[in-house]
Formats: C-alpha cells, structure tokens, sequence
RNA sequence: GCCGCUAUCGUCUAGGGGUCAGGACACGUGGUUCUCAGCCACGGGACCGGGGUUCGAAUCCCCGUAGCGGUACCA
C-alpha cells in the first residue's frame, strides 16, 4: 500500500488538510504502507517555499512522518511538481500521438461566453469541442504563427464512467456533463487533473485519500489513467471539515490553520486525536486514544460519509486531556515561550525551567490551552497590594466578618517564606487560633491578602510557589516574585490606608 | 441551472427491520473545595419531510427538502 499527501504550498496548512493527511498517515502507518509527501505547486503564482516549508514544518509536529518526499527524496523522485514538467510533457505528447488528446486554440473570451450560453439554456456548461478535429496542417500553421494552445483531452461521449469510492461505494458519472478538459496550460504548464494522475502512477500510489471537493475531477482522472494504459489506483472521498454554521471553516470562525493552533498551545497529540475522529470512529466507546492506537484501528469503510463540524469545545477538552497527561517537564518545555511572551521569565535558564515545572500542575487542570496559563498564575509575577485593593471584588473583601482581623494576624504570624504546603498550614492554623475565624471567613482573606485576587489555584499550592519563586536568585532570570511576608505587610498597609 | 455527495441529540458519533436508540463534548442541577477552573454524580436532549415495501421502518426503496462539492488555461 502507498498512499500520499500533496497540498498546494499556498498558504498554510488548514485543518481539514491536515485531517486528509492524518487519514492517509494512520492507514499508511496501521498496514505498514508508505506515505508519501508531494508538492503540487504547478501554479507558479501562487505557490511560494515559504508555504512549502512551513507545512512541512506543521505535518512534522503533528507527528506525520513521510517516507518520501520534496526533503527526503526516494526512488519515485522528484517530490515536487515543479521539477516533474518534462515527463508531464513526455506523457502529453504520447497521448496527443494516441490522439486521445489535442491542441486546442479557442480563446478564454470565447470559452467564457460559452460557459454562459449553456447554463443560460439549462445545458452543463462544458467545452464545446471546436478544436476537437483540427487537423494537423492546421495546427501546425496556427503554432507556427505564434499561437499557443493549450491540450485537451478527448472525453469519449455518452459514457457513463463508474469508479468505487472506498467511502461511499460506487459513483456513477455520465461523460456528456464532463467537457474535455485543459491537460497542459497554453504556458506549458500541466493543469491539476493531468499532473496528479501521471504522478500518482509514477509514484505507483495504491490509495487515493482526498478532500470530496475533488470527487468530481475523478471520472476525468480515471478516463486518463485509461489513456495513459495505466491502472487506476482505489479512490476514497473524506467529506469537508465545516464551521460552527455549516460553511466551510474559514477565517472568521476563528483559528483554521495548524500553525495557529500551535501557536495557541494545543498539543500536537491532542488535535491528532481530536481530529481523527472528526468523520471517523474507532467504534468503541473510547475516545481519548493514543496514536498508535488510533492507526492500528483506523479503516477506511469506518469513515462517515458526512460532512463534519469543527469543535472548538471539544478540541479544547481533548487538549486539557493531553496537558494533564504530559510530564511537567514536557509540558514547561511546551509553555516556556508564553511565560517569555507574559515576561514573567526572561531566559529559559534551568532554573527557570524547573520553576516552571513546579507550577505547571496547578494551573494545568483549569485552562483549555497554554497561551492561558501565565494569566492563571500572574498572581506569582505581578502582585501590587494597592493595586489589588483597587479592584472591586478585592476590596469587598474587607467587608466579610472578620476579614481585616485576620489579615491583620497573618501579617504577624508569616514569619518568613512559606515554601511548602505544611509551612502554609501551620501559619494559617495560627490565624485561625488567633482570630477565631475559619473555612471560608479565614480563607477567603488570606487569598486576597497573599495573591491579589479572589480566585486562582488552591491556597495550598499557590501559596509555596510565591516563596519559592522568591527564593529564586537573579542569575535565575525569573521576573522577582514578592514573597507572601512582604506581601502581607504591603497589603494590610494599604488596608489600614482604607478605613471601613 | 446542470452533475454529484450527504442527512441519528446543539456538535462529533455508535447502532441498524422489533433496542429503554448507546457514548463523548457542550448545557442544566447537585456534591467536593477558601475561590474560579477541575473532578464526581445525576438530568434534559435526536433518527429531515412525505410516500411505499413489511405484521412491524429510524433502519430497505422512491420522491421531496436542505446542506455541501463540482461545473476553470485553481488545486
């Protein structure tokens, strides 16, 4: 089995190609069949390397390996269309010889007021075949005095062309709605339905696994393989990936390109797995799967046949999944560039990294993707008692029963850093001595008092990370945390400055 | 317009001539907790419409309807 992936380098890769090449992948990769990675950039216009190289780049962090391709090379080479126009033009020659093809001369303008005449009168807009029997004399006259034809390729009438599509079973098309189409553009260069089918040969492709918006050039692809004496390979269907209003995913729905979903701190294995079962189920009840789990069960005939849905909420599940799952060295690895980008960390020192690693679980379980976490645990970076007793809810907080005694209390009994759960616990059973007040009543304060806020991650947590994230040197390249003692003292002086 | 593909909770889906039509995300309620998030429990929620075949149709067939794709010297 050989299968293969070949976007368009014209921007980045979108979702619903990723998930393509994910479906070829996973059954390459389940069968032990090759994968094989072909750029199709015969639109000079629009194709750039910059494109090329950052798809490369996403389908690599996605963890889609290929066997052949534009960087490996392989015994099928070269990978990119580009570098393939000879044998294009060999093969066109072969079939305009065989008279299965031929020079056609008519100008845009005129195929254009055709196109419109025809749907005008209700018939398929399709070529009308003027240069169809053009002789060779005139050709030749035609080219000598500098007209460029482009090639067509002879559409036999009335046949009804069947292929089986390993999604959706058998599909039928009659060849009078298909007119002949373009084989090699007037500039030289092959047009789409040519160039995939002379290279999907050549690479000796068994499985055709494509987007359904190409389900109608099929017929026209099966006839050429015919022409070109060779096999057809199996076609398989996948319906498009739509928005959340059933249009095709685009732009204003939000992210639709991997490169942004990475930059939002998704884990690659999460929109794996997130997206493999978008138009497909592994049958069970299981959804959360590793990806080898995912290839060894994936099967064609187990693909929906309808179009799917993008959910972001499910997305954002899946990846809070894989972020509790992951190891938080990994995961400080991963989020590093965010606390950079907050400015809460300015160099990836060791010590900051293993800093990061010690904050990460806390924050981890509460946010759908890593470009939120520094903002969970800004209150470590940027703590500023007058600025907090500024805000609203913070500043309610002196009204609760209680409140002002016990802050008052703490600030007194922190006696230096707290740098773990039992040191945080003693203090605060101290207060609670103190002051009589408990639960809620001597809780609710302290978080105010020591963090600035009124909600965040579990006390006994946050707590020891502010003192330990104090306790840090300058070499480390932390931003400088303000411990919880002088934060309480700041805070209560800033609360002393505000009467009740 | 013409050709093609598709149709189960809001979404992703399982199932498929007789089922309490199952699961997941989301949503609602309750619990846990100092708080938010999370986590746990419970709950509401679907077979596009109309004909036909059949003892029986969500399931098979036909016709509609709707969505999507194609109808290029884009891919």
């Amino acid at each position: 089995m050989r299968v293969r992936f070949a976007p368009s380098p014209t921007g980045q890769l979108h979702v619903g190609n990723a998930r393509t090449a994910l479906f070829n992948w996973l059954l390459a990769h389940g069968k032990e069949g090759a994968f094989i990675l072909r750029i199709e950039d015969t639109d000079a216009e629009r194709s750039t390397l910059a494109s090329e190289l950052s798809i490369l780049d996403d389908l690599r962090w996605l963890g889609l390996d290929w066997d052949e391709g534009p960087d490996v090379e392989g015994p099928h080479g070269p990978y990119r269309q580009s570098e393939r126009l000879h044998l294009y033009a060999s093969y066109a020659n072969e079939l305009i010889a065989s008279e299965h093809a031929y020079y056609c001369f008519c100008s845009p303008q005129k195929l254009v007021a055709d196109r419109q005449a025809a749907m005008a009168s209700g018939r398929p807009p399709r070529y009308d075949g003027s240069c169809r029997d053009l002789d060779r004399d005139q050709t030749q006259r035609r080219m000598e005095a500098g007209e460029r034809p482009v090639v067509r390729f002879r559409i036999p009438p009335g046949l009804d062309v069947t292929f089986t599509d390993l999604v959706r079973g058998d599909v039928t098309f009659n060849s009078e709605v298909i007119g002949d189409p373009v084989l090699v553009r007037s500039d030289g260069r092959p047009a789409y339905n040519f160039a995939v089918v002379v290279d999907d040969a050549l690479m000796g492709i068994t499985h055709v696994i494509r987007g359904e918006d190409h389900i109608s050039n099929t017929p026209r692809q099966v006839l050429l393989y015919q022409a070109l004496g060779f096999t057809p390979p199996q076609f398989a269907h996948l319906s498009l990936v739509m928005g959340p209003d059933h249009t095709p995913l685009s732009k204003r729905h939000g992210a639709t390109s991997v490169a942004e979903f990475r930059e939002r701190g998704y884990l690659p294995e999460a929109l794996v797995n997130y997206l493999a079962l978008l138009g497909w189920s592994p049958g069970g009840d299981e959804e959360l799967l590793p990806v080898e789990e995912l290839s060894s069960r994936f099967a064609l005939e187990d693909v929906g046949h309808s179009a799917g849905v993008f959910d972001q909420d499910k997305l954002a599940w899946m990846n809070r999944h894989y972020m509790k799952a992951a190891t938080p060295g990994r995961l400080a690895a991963e989020a590093v560039r965010y606390f950079l980008k907050a400015g809460f960390i300015t160099q990836r020192t060791d010590e900051a990294m293993e800093y990061l690693a010690s904050l990460l679980p806390m924050s981890v379980g509460s946010v759908d993707r890593m470009e939120e976490i520094p903002d969970r645990v800004r209150f470590i970076f940027a703590f500023d008692a007058a600025e907090a007793l500024a805000r609203p809810e913070v500043a309610a907080v002196l009204g609760e029963p209680g409140a002002r005694d016990v802050i008052a209390a703490l600030a007194q009994e922190i006696a230096g850093p707290l740098l773990d759960k039992e040191a945080f616990r003693a203090v605060a059973t101290r207060v609670r001595e103190r002051t009589g007040h408990k639960g809620k009543a001597l809780f609710h304060p302290i978080r105010a008092a020591l963090t600035g806020e009124t909600a965040g991650p579990e006390l006994d947590l946050a707590v020891p990370a502010i003192d330990r994230g104090a306790a840090l040197p300058a070499a480390a390249r932390v931003v400088r945390v303000m411990g919880c003692q002088e934060r309480v003292r700041a805070f209560a002086r800033e609360m002393g400055a505000r009467p009740t």
